[in-house]
DNA sequence: TGTACATCAGTGAACGCGCGTTCACTGATGTAC
DNA sequence: TGTACATCAGTGAACGCGCGTTCACTGATGTAC
């Protein structure tokens, strides 16, 4: 599986990869499990990351840029005819699927064990704030719109580890799914009623 | 600060004190580091809790009844004439409260990381499953309740954990406080409209 | 093309740490007579 | 009331573990001439 080779090639991506396998397998992320999974020494990850929080926050930065790519993927499918609710849906499921996809993951960036200064880690966390308050922006012309993106992200973000955490009525991953969509619906189909 | 006697009189409540400050010290609570606390010996712990994770499930059991409890007591001042909104939104801010007065106590709760089997611990947070689903079916007579009120407890657990990690701009506590009750309104305003 | 050397990625031994858990123990408490 | 004894709560030494991190090292790579 590993390329054995005295110099690895792109040790990094394969520690990442590594630490990312450990993490959605119930284990920390330790330097040396990660080092081991990956199948190097010990401290060989110590040429690629500073420290431990190095690299938790890199696992981080990583799970937020992929969960940006999710939504903005999610957001190209949406016509651009659609209507609020239809647009904030198809974000929100696909901000709930990326949790159940990856719960451990989602858990390490939202965990908030880790150190909130990395710089990277509030570029990443920052792209995302970005994403939903323009969306929310374009969707309504209302004036507080700051409090209703964070109000909609709440939800979603709720829903996400509710689920993850098993804290909702245990269910088969396809019905967790329809479930989601019903209850943003619920809430969802009220709001454009007001709207609209 | 601790009685020093041969018997203790009520370690148990005094290691689950040491491990709640612990746990707030945002140290993880181990047996080791409660007993220390507790001033009492490494092993005293083993008289009491069966392991580590019986600890942790002991701590989760009083955060959901601590909750429990500071919900209802929300409830209980709200005047039974008060529209769904104003219930809702008491229940909201209530529910944001504790995880903002006790974010570690929150997460361990919510964390996911310990066993979902205890069945103290199943107890304990089915007690919140019931006052939820029981409030939002006294204040809706809709069809699909259910689905209402996951959404509802989505929204503040989102606003909760959205603060407890910080991911929303950093604010002093009472602007925290203020900006939740905010979100909350402007979507439940948006809900009473569709309703009303 | 060939050699000398600097650079750099990965090694492996070693450190000290706190942890969970076991064990045989001892001192205090409370109950039976 | 007084003594004997069982029960039980807390002790303290000890175990093995995985961890983060340091260090001097060595083998591979690439560049200058």
């Amino acid at each position: 599986m590993v390329e054995k080779a005295y110099h690895h090639g792109d040790l990094r991506a394969a520690l990442l990869a590594a630490a990312l396998e450990s993490v959605e397998a119930g284990e920390a992320p330790s330097m040396r499990a990660v080092a081991r999974r990956a199948g190097v020494s010990p401290t060989a990850p110590y040429r690629h990351f500073a420290d431990r929080d190095a690299l938790d926050s890199a696992l981080a930065v990583r799970g937020f840029d992929e969960l940006h790519e999710d939504l903005t993927a999610a957001l190209a499918e949406v016509p651009s005819s659609a209507i609020a609710a239809e647009t904030l849906g198809a974000l929100a499921v696909a901000y709930v699927d990326f949790a159940l996809r990856r719960p451990a993951l989602f858990r390490l960036m939202f965990g908030g064990a880790c150190d909130p200064q990395n710089s990277d880690r509030v570029r990443a966390s920052g792209q995302l704030h970005e994403l939903l308050g323009g969306v929310v922006a374009r969707l309504f012309r209302a004036s507080d719109v700051s409090s209703l993106a964070q109000s909609l992200w709440a939800l979603a973000h709720g829903l996400a580890f509710l689920h993850v955490d098993g804290k909702l009525r245990p269910e088969s991953p396809s019905e967790v799914e329809a479930r989601v969509r019903a209850s943003i619906a619920a809430i969802l189909t009220l709001i454009e009623g007001a709207i609209a």
